[in-house]
DNA sequence: CACGACTCCTGCTGGC
DNA sequence: TGCCAGCAGGAGTCGT
């Protein structure tokens, strides 16, 4: 499920309960991940302690270093579309699709995920910089991070330059910028007024500005009402923790436009659902 | 290279 | 009420 703002408030809402502890043991009940999750990760990760919590794309990247302060290489989770990650007591009972068991000295990190599309790899020392992984490497620029702050339309307008996909397909893919997944591509397509369908490549650099703009403006407005779900991520079980903005767009098809009353539309575009209003967005 | 179709998996929902 | 086809918020891979 999560975009880029439900992978942001898992790490905020992690981050204090594992940062700094050792790890204790791994037990991996289902590696049958989307790929294949390292068979010797105990040998890399027991004995250990967690140095960073970071991101990147919809990556959450767990920096790891040993007794010496020496870094040892980064744990890579993605939660894919129902994956979650929790921080809960030693003793919390596994339920089914809890795949993976992180423990450290004072509780419990806990990956479940009952599609599987997510994944939990390795990036070893040996495996270079990070940046560099055939994961990471490929992704655009960070949404709510220089340089896409300050020159956010130019980046789209010139990385657009003769492309014929229509701009949903462009967002989704990644490749410009990262962490706008279906729905806050929808949404912030009509709060930009653009048509899904419109080419990438024929949309002009004002209106990439205010693509730009409303991209930023819909994740941080999803990831601070996230904030309010962060205790959802520690000692809870059931919960999702995960949450809904009110949409303009997504899920409304045949509903009215909250803007201008007109119907709002449903199309398929490369085998996902777009949602647009045909009046607002042209 | 750019683009679009297909794929992995389980769980729910909407329509009959 | 019960059944089941179809669809779900990701993203890598392959064929054209």
């Amino acid at each position: 499920m999560p975009e880029l703002p439900e992978v942001e408030v898992t790490r905020l809402g992690i981050k204090p309960y594992i940062e700094g502890r050792r790890i204790d043991a791994i037990l991996v009940r289902n590696g049958d991940l989307r790929w294949p999750v390292p068979v010797g990760l105990h040998k890399d990760l027991t004995g250990t302690w967690i140095k960073t919590v970071t991101r990147r794309g919809k990556f959450i990247l767990i920096g790891l270093m040993d007794a010496g302060q020496n870094d040892r290489g980064t744990l890579m989770v993605h939660l894919g579309m129902t994956g979650t990650l929790r921080v809960l007591q030693g003793d919390t009972p596994a339920q089914l699709h809890d795949h993976i068991d992180i423990r450290l000295q004072d509780n419990l990190l806990r990956y479940r995920d009952p599609r599987r599309f997510g994944a939990v790899l390795w990036h070893g020392l040996e495996d270079g910089p990070i940046a560099n992984n055939r994961h990471l490497r490929d992704l655009g620029v960070e949404p709510l991070m220089s340089p896409f702050i300050e020159s956010g339309g130019e980046i789209l307008y010139r990385q657009t330059r003769g492309r014929s996909a229509p701009i949903k397909q462009i967002l989704l893919a990644g490749q410009i910028v990262v962490g706008v997944g279906n729905i806050y591509a929808s949404e912030s397509l009509f709060r930009a007024g653009i048509n899904p369908k419109t080419a990438a490549g024929r949309i002009g650099l004002e209106r990439y500005w205010r693509l730009a703009g409303a991209i930023q403006d819909v994740l941080a407005a999803a990831i601070q009402k996230g904030g309010s779900t962060l205790r959802d991520f520690v000692g809870s079980d059931g919960a999702s923790g995960y949450f809904q903005l009110d949409y303009f767009v997504y899920d409304r098809a045949g509903q009215p436009c909250r803007v201008c009353g007109t119907t709002i539309r449903a199309i398929r575009q490369g085998q996902r659902s777009s949602f647009y209003c045909p009046k607002c967005q042209k």
